[in-house]
DNA sequence: TCATTGGCATTAGTATTGCTAATGGCTTGA
DNA sequence: TCAAGCCATTAGCAATACTAATGCCAATGA
């Protein structure tokens, strides 16, 4: 059976008071209180069963046993502090790349990322925005995030945002904000995102439209058709997370009360390298701004 | 200024895990959870802003950084254990030699000290009974308890008990349990510790009484003198401290309600050597047995 | 002689950390 | 398809770390 180690704060605390001879001066070079370092140093002494320093008026002195322990535990420190600082990258020459489909890196990145970075000051950022899966191949980045279908996820993926499809258009385009019918919707001019199974034909099967649908205009991503819609080129079908900066800035209102659950989605892919950590730390603030703007988005079409 | 190294149980649980590749092993070896070993590893790596293992499915792998930390961790760990292991006195070859006036040694060591010992198992004693405070010098004893006037204490000892003197005889001797005058108890044959400057003549004084004494009985300690006075031989005017037992034990009464504040008593000594903590062990539990002996006999007494 | 100073010891209270229990996710093998 | 094995994560509680405050003591200087 293993028995455990002291802390290694007790065997600094140790060192520092040995090396000063003085459980104040320790205290002042481990920035601590001299208290700490008197606890400290007790509890070490219990745990051995024997007095490392002779307490002495105005200072201490070494035992016998404390003499023999301290080469060891400095020696033991030095080791330790060694091989912390090899391993520690200064953070100031660290790049974290990030790849990104275009729609996040328009609609999140471009407007947001600066307060990532500000609280990030020391760490490189480097954005490779891409439009198809297929792009990512091979692009050894520190984090993917890639629209793709559910099969086609990488393995150790994770998908990301609420996964919600919605009818979105200009204010201006359809002058209302009542509820609107699939066929007066499907009036419209309407914006449809190719490469994806979440069309209006599925849209139209969903909601039990049997009629005609006039897609006026094709684009290649959800962020772009967000662009389209807020110029009031049509009605868009698309992703609630892409979309919900502009519902929440008015640029863009819900058509339906109703969503439509998303077959394909966006999925964050972490690589496990050095890099781990600060892509970690990213992936987390993504998450977190997009389940906040999904939530101020649901809050104003419910307020 | 210093930074602070992660803990000491971050760093085994990491050269643990590599040992092993295995963080469930790890956990077996240092008795603690699966759980635990995972996020003591999480930490490290946070605290070192790299990743140290590759998670794999049923296993990890060390990334580069991880290897270049390991044998240096592995060192300074074995270092520690062998500077421990080195400076533990194994419990059961250690003697705490205690050198005590009789009186402790009669009236708390000798029915008392089996429960100490009993909490410490492996710790060998050896109890050294004095009488006269010159007997102590260079006795070379882990703990000194010896009764002497404050002045002439050693430096560093300090007082223990409650500093109180009080009249007590058998209950068979008075054959009342009121409270007793001054005139009352000088008829009656008294008990005087000698080498002491609580007497019987400074009881008359504090309590203004000018007549006669009828000392019959000089004794050389506390101690014999509480034994005369359980046998019916006199009054004795002995420490509270040391007549607390036979208070409890019905074998003796107080004869006044008010007591006399001790000039002289017992004073302590830790010797600072190897056996520091024993000895502070030691006189923590006989501490707190005559507190918790004088508590009782002021129960009785007010009761 | 006495007040001051400096340094260690101790305690109480609070914040932080360490750990377990429970559970989830994922891959592999039967 | 399901069980098994292993890492990840969270919640909750116990244990520890630390500070602030204070006590004690001896040396020093006025």
């Amino acid at each position: 059976m293993v028995q455990p180690l002291p802390p290694l704060a007790w065997f600094r605390a140790f060192e520092c008071a040995a090396r000063h001879l003085s459980f104040t001066l320790a205290a002042q070079e481990l920035n601590l209180t001299q208290s700490a370092i008197s606890q400290h140093i007790r509890s070490l002494e219990h745990r051995f069963g024997c007095a490392l320093f002779i307490r002495k008026h105005r200072g201490i002195a070494l035992t016998d046993q404390g003499r023999r322990l301290l080469p060891e535990v400095a020696n033991a420190i030095n080791i330790l502090r060694s091989a912390s600082e090899t391993l520690e990258t200064p953070a100031d020459k660290r790049l974290l790349t990030i790849s990104v489909s275009t729609s996040l890196a328009q609609w999140y990145l471009a407007p947001k990322l600066k307060y990532f970075a500000e609280d990030h000051a020391n760490l490189g950022l480097r954005i490779i925005s891409k439009v198809w899966p297929d792009e990512f191949a091979g692009s050894k980045a520190d984090v993917e995030i890639r629209f793709d279908a559910p099969g086609s996820a990488e393995p150790g993926s994770s998908r990301i945002g609420s996964n919600k499809i919605v009818c979105v258009a200009s204010p201006d385009l359809v002058e209302q904000t009542r509820e609107m019918s699939p066929e007066t919707i499907a009036q419209f001019p309407l914006i449809q995102v190719l490469g994806t199974s979440d069309s209006w034909t599925r849209w139209s099967a969903v909601r039990g439209y049997g009629g005609g649908l006039n897609i006026t205009c094709n684009v290649e991503s959800h962020g772009a058709a967000v662009d389209f819609a807020r110029s009031g080129t049509g009605i868009a079908l698309t992703s609630y997370l892409v979309a919900a900066p502009s519902l929440i800035d008015g640029s863009l209102i819900r058509l339906e009360q109703q969503d439509m659950q998303a077959h394909d989605g966006y999925y964050l892919t972490i690589a496990q390298n050095e890099n781990v950590v600060q892509a970690e730390a990213f992936s987390k603030w993504l998450q977190a701004e997009i389940r906040q703007a999904e939530i101020a988005a649901e809050a104003l079409s419910t307020g």
